[in-house]
DNA sequence: TAAATGACAAGTG
DNA sequence: CCACTTGCCATTT
């Protein structure tokens, strides 16, 4: 488990109600504005073992990226309960819903 | 130790 | 705005 790890479970578990975070923006806080794609192996490891809100975790398009159809359901449901919304095509409006949170200052 | 993986992102047409 | 290609990099095999 490296810091970088650690960085992305408490961005994710920061993430409040009713906001979302795109992998980019998750990796970028966490020190690695180009490591994604490790937010995602996050996510497959420890998701279940700790508590984290991994259903606030879009990518860049605002939409879900589960390829299993009931993960995909499950997580649209459970944003819906927090009242975010869905467009026609399934996606969130980020500019809307996106927790903007900040690197160090401002 | 080296090669493959992946719930992505940004760039191009 | 949509579809396709290329780059990325820690973790897993």
């Amino acid at each position: 488990m490296t810091k970088f790890t650690e960085s992305i479970i408490e961005i994710i578990k920061s993430i409040p109600a009713g906001s979302v975070m795109t992998y980019g923006q998750i990796a970028d806080l966490a020190g690695n504005p180009r490591a994604a794609r490790q937010v995602v192996r996050v996510l497959h490891s420890i998701s279940d073992k700790y508590d984290l809100p991994w259903h606030r975790v879009v990518n860049s398009k605002g939409q879900i990226a589960i390829p299993d159809h009931q993960g995909y359901v499950m997580q649209k449901t459970m944003l819906l309960d927090e009242g975010i919304v869905f467009d026609e095509n399934d996606r969130i409006d980020l500019e809307k819903y996106l927790y903007k949170a900040r690197q160090s200052d401002e």
